[in-house]
DNA sequence: ACGAGAACCTGTTTGC
DNA sequence: TGCAAACAGGTTCTCG
């Protein structure tokens, strides 16, 4: 499911029922994530109020009033649920964690696959988590622009797909908004990374911003389930130029060989071999 | 140090 | 139709 926009997506949808609310109760029926949960997990959220909610990356921070940060990561199947006071279904297969908030409503965190994590860390010693103390920058904060983008580049022989999806380049960015980047940029994801460095690169920050942007405009992308919090679906597949489009005509110069996919380390890369150089 | 590939899991789709 | 292989929105770890 998620890449930065699902993510800030389902981060919009938690705060709206969570921020200010106190954590009531904390059901923990499995603690076998990705690695396993804390010692006292469920323990040392109950009771807590959730001050804000932020994301870094594809991390969700649930800014605790005991001066701890709730880190989670959906992984590759990870949900939450959101589900109003008394509407919530009894926890089913992969509902790993529920949480009960003060006025009743239930957040469950359900995740298949178990790729994703959570983890208790001191707010104020937040960039020291090993998990975030190398990520790179915000793609849609100042911080990130051309030029930045053109110094990560600079140097790296790896292709450009494999380049981006390195979170240490710029941070948020997943297998479909790679692609979808490239497309608006005019860049072959074959092109060596260090090549994109300069001119393109130029080009390149700002087609990421802009994906991006209308990617949480549109709610994220669902592709085999829901995406936000609230059970709604997320639009911005019907806007993909060449993610998961294989065979089909480019949006952009309808050029009759279609769009291409192709794998590069191991996950799939779609283009228009016409249009992308 | 860097980059490619394996590994972690389960569910769904594809192909013979 | 049935079964096995391939594939899926991520990221760390290992190895060359």
């Amino acid at each position: 499911m998620p890449e930065l926009p699902e993510v800030e997506t389902v981060r919009r949808g938690l705060a709206a029922r969570m921020e200010g609310r106190r954590i009531a109760q904390v059901e923990q029926r499995r603690g076998d994530l990705r690695w396993p949960l804390p010692p006292h997990f469920d323990m040392r959220v109950a009771g807590r109020v959730v001050d804000r909610i932020d994301r870094r990356a594809k991390y969700l921070l649930f800014r605790l009033d005991d001066g701890q940060t709730l880190i989670g990561h959906l992984g590759m199947s990870g949900r939450m649920y959101l589900a109003a006071p008394g509407t919530a279904p009894s926890a089913g297969a992969h509902d790993h964690l529920r949480f009960h908030t003060d006025e009743g409503w239930v957040i469950t965190f359900h995740d298949a696959r178990r790729f994703g994590m959570m983890d208790l860390w001191p707010t104020e010693r937040l960039d020291e988590h090993r998990l975030l103390k190398d990520l790179g920058p915000e793609p849609l904060s100042n911080a990130f622009n051309g030029p930045a983008l053109s110094e990560a580049l600079a140097g790296r022989q790896t292709p450009i797909k494999a380049a981006l999806l390195d979170q240490k380049v710029v941070a948020g960015l997943g297998n479909i908004y790679v692609s979808e980047a490239l497309f608006h940029a005019g860049i072959s994801p074959k092109r060596q990374a260090a090549s994109v460095a300069g001119a393109r690169a130029l080009r390149l920050a700002p087609a990421i911003k802009q994906v991006l942007e209308r990617a949480i405009a549109a709610g994220g992308s669902t592709l085999r389930d829901y995406v936000q919090a609230s059970g709604e679906l997320g639009y911005f597949q019907h806007q993909f130029a060449v993610y998961d489009r294989e065979g089909q005509p480019c949006p952009d110069c309808a050029c009759r060989r279609g769009i291409k996919r192709l794998v590069q380390s191991g996950r799939s890369t779609f283009y228009c071999p016409k249009r992308q150089t």
